[in-house]
DNA sequence: TTTAACTTACTGACATGTAAGTAACTGTGC
DNA sequence: GCACAGTTACTTACATGTCAGTAAGTTAAA
């Protein structure tokens, strides 16, 4: 479970897009004066412009080193400030990771709107849209890989981020295939189809991280997307691969039949 | 990429196995006795059971925390010496991850062969076998899906082995696949296919950890090897999810046709 | 004057690796 | 069979480096 979006409108997948100010977070005076459309005064502005810098200077720290490795010395560095200063803005590194996920995620914080989301068949255009985006951009990829898998380790900061993240995506996924295949399937099959969706998305991207030109993951996505939905559509199960590996073991079988 | 089994029977897959001597790291001197069929002495046997140790050790807590966080004194303590102890095995704690690679991949050792891996069709039927296994050793999932994904960072010590692994994994695969499906399908339809397979026992692991009740991972990886080795053997492309999913949003499909 | 954004300096904790020392095992010579 | 030297498996103590977080101070904006 990395980047592959869940659902918000080009904000996560996208980190060329130019992030607007309500991505960063706020104190409560900027929210109230945001609410209240009161332009910010020069020195908000800065520190907004300044919060962010250091976000995406700890996507960049997290990404090459992960959480645990990753040193708020080098954030700092790549922001153009002191560690201490990093830590006045966010108050620990935990709290910076944290800021971190929700900035790439767009959500809403105090005062502020999150971002509208896809949703509905649309939905699986996206995932498929988001995973040829994240072609151009390995960093946000090995940022999310590393991140969720170091995440399963016992105390992790991210645990609870990344389970929930992954429960509601499977939990939209069911909902979306549900919308596009009808109501033949049962709970169990749309469930089990959500997270083999997910989980080609997820795990494609540390091959492609380690070799990035034998994997080919939009067309793998599609593929498997495509075997997905229309098993589901059409209401019939593919024979087993086991069985027929079994005949070709025997001689049954001359390995395909057309 | 994680523990899925690259073949080796049984050995990568199930960590109740009672491991052999064979797959501890001998020194030269050990290595030559065992070459020439001498028994062991009490100390060398002996060294052997406390290195055992201290590799299981290092699994769970590389496991637990990953590689950057798990700690020489933890392993230690598990294993039952002081950290000075391990290092007097293994040299560094560089040394000790990789000697716990190698004893989980049964690796020949200077002296000693390796176990006879599965080949063929056969494979595919292990590949089943093994995920059914996973779901019985949560510790060695967590242990290699943490630090498959830690080890795209910079400089990680099991770079080089994952990338390793993965390649050759996908590689056997596309083999594999070919056996059992036939000539058919093309060079890049095969690389795709055996790259979908791993990801999703890679993926799906991340996913059981995060949530092990609400994922079915030998049921979904089950179906989704069944619809690709169809589909290949078939020759027939899957129809577009994404035009269906665009039919179903315009109305055009009541979603889902029997 | 107050507040915020930093910086500098420091502290405590943690971690890896090394050196010196101890105890136990092994092999050899008598 | 025993003594002794050599080797190995550790332990203890230490050195060094890294890191996150805090306190006090400075500067600029409001």
């Amino acid at each position: 479970m990395s980047d592959h979006a869940d659902g918000t409108a080009d904000q996560a997948a996208s980190p060329t897009t130019t992030f607007s100010e309500q991505n960063v977070p706020l104190t409560a005076e900027q929210a109230a004066n945001h609410a209240q459309k009161k332009p910010p005064s020069k020195q908000q502005a800065r520190t907004l412009e300044r919060r962010e810098a250091v976000l995406k200077a700890a996507m960049s720290v997290f990404g090459a080193h992960g959480y645990n490795k990753g040193a708020l010395v080098e954030v700092a560095q790549q922001a153009g400030m002191t560690h201490a200063g990093v830590l006045h803005h966010f108050g620990s590194k935990e709290g910076l990771l944290v800021a971190v996920l929700r900035y790439r995620d767009g959500e809403a914080v105090d005062g502020v709107q999150g971002m509208p989301q896809v949703v509905g068949p649309a939905f699986l255009s996206h995932l498929l849209d988001t995973v040829e985006l994240n072609t151009q951009q390995r960093g946000v990829v090995q940022t999310y890989a590393v991140l969720s898998a170091e995440s399963v380790t016992e105390g992790h900061p991210a645990q609870e981020y990344f389970r929930g993240r992954m429960v509601g995506l499977r939990a939209k996924l069911v909902e979306v295939i549900r919308e596009v295949v009808g109501d033949g399937p049962s709970e169990k099959e749309l469930n089990d189809a959500a997270s083999a969706l997910i989980a080609v998305m997820d795990g494609l991207q540390v091959q492609w991280l380690l070799d990035p030109d034998a994997v080919d993951m939009p067309g793998t996505v599609e593929l498997v997307m495509n075997e997905i939905i229309e098993r589901l559509a059409s209401g019939h199960e593919a024979p087993s691969a086991r069985v027929r590996a079994t005949a070709v073991l025997d001689g049954r079988v001359d390995g395909g039949e057309h």
